[in-house]
DNA sequence: GCCTAACCGAGACGGTACGTCGTGTCTTGCC
DNA sequence: GGCAAGACACGACGTACCGTCTCGGTTAGGC
């Protein structure tokens, strides 16, 4: 999560309630599920944190960078633990990805945000480092484990593991919420198993000639 | 396109104007463009159209169907070429998709029309006739060219065929919209070329052990 | 009272609501009586009205001006009935006014809306037309009456008439309204006679040698 | 002036900043000035004194008081010098009292301040006590005066006297008041004359019969 | 060639939310 | 305990759009 409340410098005054932050996002997430992001008013956010609108807008500039604040811890709860190999590691992170996904506040809130950032780049740089950047120490975390089993080889140039991370990266992302949003059906176990066989082996392992 | 201007079967009285329909739908993406989704108002395209609010209301909704209508016909460009092979083709399908994420009438629209979507299940339907089976079915196509060249093996399950068609698309689609909305980054050739090798032979094939 | 709605030579469109001019500035005066300037508030008086905020703002740009027009209307009563007498006619208008300056409506608004005057001279004009003009007009009736009497000499030069009035008037509505809002002291029957009886012969007449 | 900062029986701890309190009257004066008394802010004044907001409110306890305070003191200046003869002193009182409403603190402290005062008694009697009674008396000085010159009688009913005396100065103060701040002309020696010779000869003496 | 119904532009309407400002109170840590 | 700094709850501000409504005026068909 990002560090709000980074206290100036200069530490004077009455320093900003740390319960306020808390509540404040509790309460954007209820509003998020309840109304969805278009109908989410600022003031309603405040009346339901028992905080005035003031000390919203202190901290936050806008209703995206709140709502990216909101949302953003959520992602955290993804790990990628160790199940013995490749595929069967790639399966659990396509899971919890999907049941994040699944979660109205979660599904509401990436989409729109996603959205809005089109247009604002401060906004997507908030949404790279709160939640993106995260996620893509997954993927490295799956390689390196890959790894060291034997599955995959080692990248002697660092460059191009990168570029593979992040082509990795998207393509389970993207798969997965493309799948949720657009497509709208639902991440379940034999679509993920389907979709490792591609990732691992590739069209000629699904359906070779 | 959808069509809009459906008459009622009473047809006595001034007809609608047609040229206010293009006007209208053109003021639409280049408001879009310019102020994005959530700045784009009603009144403005009004404005831009040389039109009064109520005409626009006369034929819309609401300012999402009027955003779809504006913008599906510009999904209809992406044209699947024999270019000889399986992974040619499917880089070709990538270009063009991207060169069309590119345009920011399309990026904007598309991904302020698919979260809003989340919300609202009439839209969704409206986006997966208008755009989304469009696309799907220069999957087939490809698969279809791919098996008549030997690269594919026919798929005797035509249950799985089809499952295995939409895993595809959600993982080209999702691929390239994930990077250029997420990641922020262009699909260029290079880009297009890792992604090919990676969906036909797979991570093995890319980084084998 | 001032003409508002004064339609634009354009007159397309719908046309402002003359109902809704009648509502508000009655709203305003009950407002004014029940709260008093410093806590009316625009958003209170529209409700009251039952009109939307805009509607006032379309019509008025600020709180004082829609206050001066609402109260204009009650300086309309003061009349200057012909009582057979200067002295009579003097009397009269001095307690016609005081009785005006004891309504809490006018008292509350005619200072405030003064006092704000001092910075906004717009709002002084506006004044000036809506109260203070039609005012003095009660001053000329009554000395025209006094000559036809023969209890005034006429004055040749108009401009000395035309100061005389001013300087009437201005020690008439001066000292009505400072002893009753600043001495804050009742103006009745002794203190108007006495006071026209000072206004009419002099310190000397009052307290002679 | 008006004595504040009456200090708690208890005088343990820092004593309170006398420069504080001369350097907030003289903000607030000079905020007066510009920006008038509904744009004037308690903030605006701590800030221009160089003092926090909670240092006003332990000395003060709402802006009308602040403002009284800080402009009783200009109307101090006001004497009235024996010039030979009543009619002299008059015009020397008008005079001064014009100079004072003129400038442009004085004008708009008064106006806002009376005009609060009909809201509020407290308020009022802090301005008749710091404003008004002293004025009153320079009305018992001017006559007395008079008196001892043989130009007005000694009226041997105290409570007459004294009811004459408030009739003549809401006459006198009224008047130039009204001039100034409806009426919006500048009362000069030519006005001040016009109204001394009403003043002591009445509408016979200007326009007699 | 006239009628007339549905269209059109303009813009006022009742609402809702916005983001800002001022009030008076409070909570820090320093003096 | 005074004080500067500044966060806080509250409430009004004036603006922007929403989607609806009422105007006067236009424009094609059908008669």
């Amino acid at each position: 999560m990002l560090s709000r409340s980074h206290r100036s410098p200069n530490r004077s005054g009455r320093p900003r309630s740390a319960a306020a932050d808390t509540a404040i996002l509790l309460a954007t997430r209820a509003a998020l599920v309840e109304l969805g992001w278009s109908k989410l008013s600022m003031g309603d956010v405040a009346a339901r944190a028992g905080v005035a609108k003031t000390t919203l807008y202190r901290r936050w500039a806008s209703k995206n960078e709140l709502v990216v604040d909101a949302v953003a811890v959520l992602f955290d709860e993804i790990e990628i633990h160790d199940r013995g190999s490749l595929s069967a590691d790639i399966e659990g992170v396509v899971l919890q990805f999907a049941a994040l996904l699944e979660r109205p506040e979660t599904k509401t809130a990436l989409m729109a945000v996603v959205a809005e950032s089109t247009r604002d780049d401060a906004l997507r740089d908030r949404i790279r480092t709160a939640i993106v950047d995260r996620q893509k120490g997954l993927v490295l975390k799956g390689r390196e484990r890959a790894q060291a089993r034997g599955e995959l080889a080692y990248e002697s140039d660092p460059e191009a593991a990168a570029r593979n991370a992040d082509l990795i990266f998207d393509v389970i992302a993207g798969a997965v919420v493309h799948r949720t949003l657009v497509s709208a059906e639902r991440v379940d176990e034999d679509w993920a198993r389907g979709f490792t066989l591609l990732l691992v082996t590739g069209l000629g392992g699904i359906q070779g000639p």
